[in-house]
This record gives structure tokens, C-alpha cells and sequence, in this order.
DNA sequence: GTACAAGTTAAAGTGAACTTGATATCAAGG
DNA sequence: CCTTGATATCAAGTTCACTTTAACTTGTAC
């Protein structure tokens, strides 16, 4: 029915108006229907508002949000789209590793009461920060 | 021993010198011993660097880096950091729902080979995004 | 019909987190 | 002695993801 304004469909998913244009101009959402100037979207455009802002959150960057969300979503994912889902899957787990590490580190830290973190085991020898680093997107690491 | 030059902890960590220099202006790290004005590490700044790696991934700002560890590490954590630590650890456990969720929605899309996105279950109605959203730390969501 | 809220565009501005550039110092090797 | 390479400082530049501003059009309320 394609009945909401930019306005509306902004609200419901708590962002700007602004964001949505803007990734409209980024190619992450394509340009909905228009009345008399106006963009008007189908709700349908709030589920995928909402799993952009997911996928968002979990490190993904506007250029990965085109190449997953971009597409015209009007055929079955191609073998290009396969291949960045396989990649982002295989960074989307070692996201939820390093929060888990990043969760004990606080716990400990909060539970330890030690002589400072000097002394926390966490930050000493046989620490779980004591393997290699293994970073997702983090840029300058070239 | 403070034997490390910042060339060789930059090297070991997987991150620029200008970047402990900037993590020092910034109060992250406290500035270390210097000979002939050339900084010198002790190689427990390795560990507190990989600390703030994995911190960094887990969306900390270098403000909250900073509170989290730029104290002097001498004395026990304080009342205050306790506050930032618990409402972190939250924060963390809510970014790994989300990341379980973005999870999901890639295999998903890997595993569905339906008509189209549009189609996905992921998308309709019954989603695990139809929920309302609840972000962190997202910017000009006010 | 007039005011006002909400929409439009293009361009410029913003904040975070570093990086880069200019200039200078210093230790070591040939 | 001189060049090389790593380091130092400080200011300015860069990238990302939006937001804000300015100037203008529309739909709705009074």
C-alpha cells in the first residue's frame, strides 16, 4: 500500500529521517514510490530498516550493508551475495568469541577485588588476551 | 624492564605507533619511561593493549577505554569504575543477542533459497526483527 | 488565504579515531 | 663525518556515517 511517510517509518524504527535518505544515496535501501515528491514506503521497509540496524551493530560498514541489503531483493541471493554472507558469518562469530572474552575481562574485573589490575591474572601470563590478535574491520591494521 | 620501543609493541600488537601515541594523549595509556625522549615499554602494556583491542570490538569509545582503563592500575577498582563495568557488561551481553540475531538472519538468507529476500520469514511477520529496537551506543538516535 | 508542520535537494558541517606531514633529534653503521 | 632509520612533537588531514543548514514546495488546520 506503500502509506508511510519518512516521517512515520523513521519514528517507528528510531531513527532520523535524515539516515533513511542517506542510505537511500548510499544504495543501501532503493527509492520507494513517490506522491507529489514524497517518498512513501510499504511497512515491509521496517523489517529491513531493523535488520540493517542489527547488522549495523554488529560491525558491518554501509559498504557491506549495500552489498547484503543493496540488491533489488526481487531475485534469490546470488552467488557474489553467498559469498560476502559466508565471509560476514565467519566475522559475526569471531565477534561474539571476542565479546564473550571482553564479558569475562569485565566480570573478573568486577569480581576480583584484587591489588589492582596489575595483578589480575587476566592481564598476566596465561591471560585469554594472551593469544595473537585477530581483529575484525579495524582500520590501519595494513 | 621497559625494553620495548613503541615500534616493536606496535608490531607485536598488530597496530600502529601513532596509535599508542594517540592512546597516550588520550589518557588510555600512561606515558611510559623515557630514554633519549624515545618512549620505553614494559611488554605488560602488550596485554593491556590486546585488552583494549578486543574492548574496542565490543563497541567501547576510546571515552569509555579510558575510564575503563586509564586509571592508574595501583589501586583496586573503584566504586565508579564498578558502575561503568556493570553497565558495560550489560551492554556487552546485548550486543551478543544482536550478533546472534545477525547470525541467524545470514544462514538464514545462505540456507532459504527462496524468491527473494522479500519472501524470507526473516522479514515477514513472526521475525526475530519484528521486536522493537534496542541499540547501543547508536548515535543521533535521541 | 494564511500559517505551520513536514517533506524535498544539494552542500556543508560534525565527531570519533586515528593518520599523515613537516620538522627536528638521536644512535648506529660505513 | 655523513647518511639511514626510528623516534619525537604538533597541526592538519582523512574516513565514516550521518546531521544540519538553506532555500523551497506541499498538505492540513484554522
Amino acid at each position: 500500500m506503500s502509506t508511510l511517510s519518512i516521517g512515520e517509518v523513521a519514528r517507528r524504527v528510531g531513527i532520523r529521517p535524515s539516515a533513511i535518505r542517506y542510505y537511500e544515496s548510499a544504495g543501501i535501501l532503493s527509492a520507494p514510490v513517490r506522491v507529489n515528491g514524497r517518498r512513501r514506503y510499504d511497512p515491509d521497509v521496517l523489517h529491513l530498516l531493523r535488520a540493517i540496524g542489527i547488522a549495523k551493530q554488529t560491525g558491518l560498514s554501509v559498504a557491506e550493508l549495500r552489498e547484503l541489503f543493496g540488491g533489488s531483493r526481487d531475485e534469490a541471493p546470488s552467488a557474489v551475495w553467498e559469498e560476502l554472507a559466508r565471509r560476514k558469518l565467519v566475522e559475526v562469530d569471531a565477534l561474539i568469541e571476542r565479546a564473550n572474552t571482553m564479558k569475562a575481562l569485565l566480570e573478573f574485573g568486577l569480581r576480583c577485588g584484587c591489588l589492582g589490575w596489575d595483578e589480575c591474572v587476566l592481564f598476566g601470563r596465561g591471560s585469554p588476551l594472551d593469544t595473537a590478535p585477530d581483529r575484525v574491520r579495524s582500520p590501519g591494521t595494513d
